[in-house]
DNA sequence: GTCTATAGACCGATAGAC
DNA sequence: GTCTATCGGTCTATAGAC
C-alpha cells in the first residue's frame, strides 16, 4: 500500500481547488447576486483563469448547485447538533435547534440572507427535495409531533425572518452577540416557548 | 391658454414611457435579479429598442435608482394611510400598520420578496437616509414610543418574514386572502400584540 | 420618441499545449 | 491543474437618421 498523498489523508484536504471555487462564488454571489457574478471574478478572487476554474466545473450551473449544497449541508449539520444538544430531553429540542439557527444565521450573516433570496438559487431549489426535507425535519424540532401544513408556513415565516433580519438595515449597526440575543428571545416568543 | 394634451392632463399620464420602464424593469429584477436583468430584456419586454430605453435612462444604474425609489414611495404612501386609519387612536396604529404593510407585499407578492433582497440594491440602499426614515417610522407606528434597538431588530424580522413568506413554495399555493389573514396573525404575535 | 447600426468590453464555454 | 488563445454571443452605451 503506498503511503502518499490519498483521497482520505487528513493532513492535505482531498480536493482544495473545488473547496476554494465555492468559497468565493458563495462571496461573490452574496455580494452581487448569482446573474451579477462571472466567472471571470471567480477565478480572479483565487487567483487563477477561468480555464482552470472550467476544469473543476464544467458549468455555471454547477458551480451554483455546489455553493447551494454547501449551504444546506451547513443546516444540516446545525440540525445534527441541536438534535445531539437536546438528547433525551424532548422539550429542549427547539430552544436549541433556535439558537444553532440563529447562531449559524448570524455568523454567515453577509452570505445566508442574500443566497436564500436569490431568484436564481429560489427557482432552483424550489422543488428540491433534499432542501424540503430539511425544513421538515427543522418544522418537526421546532413544533415537535404536532407539526402540520400551518406550523410549516411558521417555520419558513421563522427562516426568512432570521435570515432576512441579520442583512437588515435597520441591524446593519448591532453586534453579533447582541444580535443573536434578541434574534433568539424574539424566535422563541413567536414560537411561544419559554425564554 | 392652449387646451391640449399638457403636464397636467389626467387623461393622458405626462410621462407613460418612463413608467412602463420601471414597471417591465421591476417584474425582471424581481425574476433574474438586477444583475442578471439586461437593458435588452427590459427593452423587449415593453416592445421598444435599447435606445429607446436609453432615451430616457442614461444608464442602468438610474433605472436600478428609479425602480427602487419607485417602490418606497409606495411604501410611504401606506404609511399614510395607516396613520390616517388610526388617526387619534393611538393603540391602533400598530395593527392599521401591519394590516396595511401585508396588503402590500400579497399585492405584490412577485416584486417586493427578491427587490427587497437583492444585494445589488441593498448595497445601494443601505444607508440612503430615506429608507432608513421610513423603516424608523414603521417601527415606531409598530411599537410606539417604546421603540429601541430589539423593536427594531422585531421590526427587520417581521418585514423580513412577510417579505420572505409571500414568495416561499410552501406558500406559494395560496390565495391572497388566505395569506393576508394568515399572515396578520403570525405578525401580530411577532409583536405580541392582542389578535 | 423611436429606430438601425455599431463600438468595445465582457460573457460562458472549449481546444490544446505544458 | 493551469495556462494561452479563441469561438460566438451578449452586454452597456453611443451616434445619427427619421
Amino acid at each position: 500500500m503506498s503511503r502518499g498523498r490519498t483521497l482520505a489523508d487528513p493532513a492535505t484536504p482531498p480536493r482544495p481547488a473545488q473547496s476554494r471555487i465555492i468559497d468565493a462564488a458563495l462571496e461573490l454571489f452574496a455580494e452581487h447576486g448569482v446573474g451579477g457574478t462571472s466567472l471571470q471574478m471567480i477565478a480572479e478572487e483565487i487567483g487563477v483563469t477561468k480555464a482552470a476554474v472550467y476544469h473543476q466545473y464544467r458549468t455555471k450551473a454547477e458551480i451554483v448547485r455546489a455553493v447551494a449544497d454547501a449551504e444546506l449541508d451547513r443546516l444540516e449539520s446545525v440540525l445534527d447538533e441541536a438534535e445531539a444538544d437536546a438528547a433525551g430531553r424532548a422539550g429542549d429540542a427547539a430552544a436549541a435547534a433556535v439558537a444553532r439557527v440563529v447562531d449559524l444565521a448570524v455568523e454567515r450573516r453577509r452570505q445566508v440572507s442574500t443566497l436564500l433570496n436569490d431568484p436564481v438559487i429560489g427557482r432552483l431549489y424550489a422543488r428540491d427535495a433534499r432542501l424540503l426535507g430539511v425544513l421538515d425535519r427543522l418544522d418537526r424540532l421546532l413544533v415537535g409531533p404536532g407539526a402540520g401544513p400551518e406550523s410549516k408556513v411558521a417555520t419558513a415565516m421563522l427562516v426568512a425572518a432570521i435570515s432576512g433580519a441579520v442583512m437588515h438595515p435597520l441591524v446593519a449597526g448591532q453586534d453579533d452577540d447582541t444580535l443573536r440575543t434578541y434574534l433568539v428571545r424574539i424566535a422563541l416568543r413567536f414560537l411561544d416557548l419559554p425564554a
